[in-house]
DNA sequence: TCTGGGGTCCTAGGACCC
DNA sequence: TCTGGGGTCCTAGGACCC
């Protein structure tokens, strides 16, 4: 997905499409998790310390994540690559490998260029969003590809180009090089990949160590046999903070690793989960980071056992000068606890069901629940509707009152405690209806009599001049090193298709955004470019009411870790709920 | 106003065992 | 009688990814 955190806000908030969107830590000691790429154009990027952010792009709109957000799109997606093959690989929210070949998807160029153009289009007619594609006959070569795509494209690295296609590039191109490593190769003078070609394998694993250095040989060489797999077992789970002061006070010190163990405990058992090495994480004031790790005699999941031995980790460490991040973590996990086989044997003897003892288990502290307003979170207010918290601070919260289909909205201020203001959920960001999953006939059903003019603005991620097309490559007249683009005909449909505004597109018959279908790029299309000067308004009309209630909304919206997933109880905006306070439940 | 949070994988030394 | 050769586990740190 492209920008995904950003472009996820910008679909959601329609006065931030096409503006500089940065999404990440608001605090004094925030990074950027993700900048929108009109905020790329100032030189801000993930990674980058919020105040050189705030420097490089003062009038940008910072946002606070929402990951359960974020998750339940993800989802949606995740669905549409398990819909080309059994064997998808998450490697993050936003970013998948597709085994196509096991799933029948495609056994050719050919076929793979359509499975990937049309698994575009349907991400963007369910989501809303773009998403890129790399193809390629191994993992490392379709990141790469991808990465290539980017944003909005298509890029298909042809068997047998590989190795001339790598060559001149430079060596963090390849995944698994990164600033070390980089810097390592550079002062041995080695700066492409040709050059790590060359070099052979005897002098990298010398350089890099055997592991990195045989790796790096076989990538260098386009030589990746990495099967795609698409279920792994989680190894860990640890939970940090970084505090926006340092602290000193040793007591408070001690005060906050019990809470990172509650939390770090909550989050096991929110997994089923429970682990036998505890770990101690301590960055200090100078950003010197130590860990200090003790392992049990077998596995627990019970809050006072890992408490106590973070508390035992934590006397080995001298904190003098003050701490800027504590973190606490489990690895060494198992599916179930001691405790949980002798409950369950008890039960199986008694006959009686296998899950008695879980109550018997020391319950986790939680937090209390505070009403703050994040920015960027969504509210609904008992006058104004739904919208969402642009800023607050000195007793007063500022709200623009706007959702996912409407125009960009006003703004208004209230003071924190105004008893009409609601946290609210999250509105989908694709209107749906219920049971609408089929074509053209949902378009002639949708009745809403639509807001007249208005319509949502759709932030473009490229100019329309902009060389590139919607399917293409970065550099479809570059120095023609790359004879894998995709063809000009297809740039055109696509590349029309793909642009907000575009002059009504190939066929949507209500430029003016009728209901968003699932379907072909058409559909997209006709949804997306909202405006164009083509379509004087689809039967369905614009910014009609959101339906509430249709089971791809429910299914998209409400499971992330709610009730409706696999049952992990505890759901989001429940911060100190029983499951995982983040949404990370096992739905 | 310097540098998040959640992960994975690798290395290296020492203990311990056969 | 100067000191093997694996193997695994534990601990600490570091690189890397999104």
């Amino acid at each position: 997905m492209d920008a995904f955190f950003a472009s996820v806000e910008q679909a959601s908030k329609p006065s931030l499409r096409g503006k500089a969107v940065i999404v990440g830590g608001l605090g004094p000691r925030g990074v950027v998790a993700t900048a929108s790429y009109e905020a790329r154009v100032f030189g801000v990027h993930s990674a980058m310390p919020m105040a050189q952010a705030r420097r490089l792009a003062p009038n940008a709109a910072y946002l606070v994540p929402r990951f359960a957000l974020y998750r339940s799109i993800s989802e949606q997606v995740m669905a549409l690559l398990g819909s080309l093959s059994p064997l998808v690989e998450p490697l993050s929210l936003d970013e998948a490998f597709v085994d196509l070949e096991a799933g029948g998807a495609a056994w050719d160029e050919e076929s793979a260029r359509l499975a990937g153009r049309k698994l575009r289009a349907d991400i963007r007619a369910v989501t809303g969003l773009t998403g890129s594609v790399g193809l390629a006959a191994s993992k490392m070569l379709a990141k790469i590809a991808s990465e290539q795509a980017k944003p909005d494209g298509l890029v298909l690295i042809r068997p047998g180009t590989e190795r001339e296609l790598l060559a001149p590039m430079p060596v963090r191109t390849l995944p698994g090089v990164g600033p070390a490593t980089g810097d390592h190769l550079r002062r041995a003078g080695i700066t492409t990949v040709g050059e790590l070609a060359e070099a052979g394998e005897d002098e990298l694993v010398r350089l890099l160590g055997k592991a990195h250095g045989h790796a790096l040989h076989a990538m260098a060489l386009a030589r990746d046999e990495r099967p795609v797999v698409a279920e792994r077992e989680a190894k860990s789970v640890s939970v940090e903070d970084t505090y926006d002061v340092d602290i000193h006070d040793r007591a408070r010190v001690g005060l906050e690793v019990q809470r990172l163990a509650d939390r770090c405990v909550r989050r096991l058992r929110g997994a089923g989960l429970s682990g036998r090495t505890i770990v101690l994480k301590v960055r200090r004031y100078d950003f010197s980071t130590l860990t200090r790790s003790e392992t049990l005699r077998g596995p627990t999941d019970d809050p006072a056992v890992v408490r106590e031995a973070a508390a035992r980790l934590l006397e080995s460490v001298d904190t003098t000068g003050g701490v800027r991040l504590l973190g606490v973590g489990v690895t060494g996990l198992a599916d179930y606890t001691q405790e949980d086989l002798f409950a369950q044997a008890a039960g199986e003897r008694e006959d009686g069901p296998a899950e008695a003892g879980a109550e018997e288990r020391t319950p986790v502290r939680s937090e209390p629940a505070e009403r703050h307003w994040p920015a960027g979170h969504d509210v609904v207010h008992a006058e104004y509707g739904h919208g969402w918290v642009q800023g607050s601070g000195l007793g007063r919260v500022t709200v623009r009152f706007e959702t996912p289909d409407s125009a960009p909205g006003r703004v208004r201020t209230f003071r924190i405690d105004d008893p009409a203001l609601e946290p609210a959920d999250p509105l989908p960001l694709v209107r749906r209806r219920p049971g609408e999953r089929g074509e053209s006939r949902n378009r002639e059903r949708s009745g809403d009599p639509g807001a007249p003019g208005e319509l949502p603005h759709r932030g473009e991620l490229r100019a329309p001049g902009d060389p590139r097309d919607g399917d293409g490559s970065p550099d479809p007249g570059g120095r023609g090193d790359r004879g894998d683009q995709d063809d000009p005909g297809d740039h055109r449909d696509l590349g029309a298709a793909d642009r907000a505004g575009g002059p009504g597109g190939p066929g949507g018959p209500g430029g003016a955004g009728g209901p968003v279908l699932s379907g072909g790029p058409v559909r997209a299309a006709g949804f997306r470019a909202p405006g164009g000067p083509g379509g004087p308004g689809g039967p369905g009309g614009a910014g009609g009411p959101v339906l509430s209630g249709g089971p791809v909304r429910a299914a998209g919206f409400r499971a992330s870790g709610g009730p409706g997933a696999s049952g992990g109880p505890g759901g989001y905006r429940r911060p100190g709920g029983p499951g995982r306070g983040d949404g990370m439940g096992p739905g």
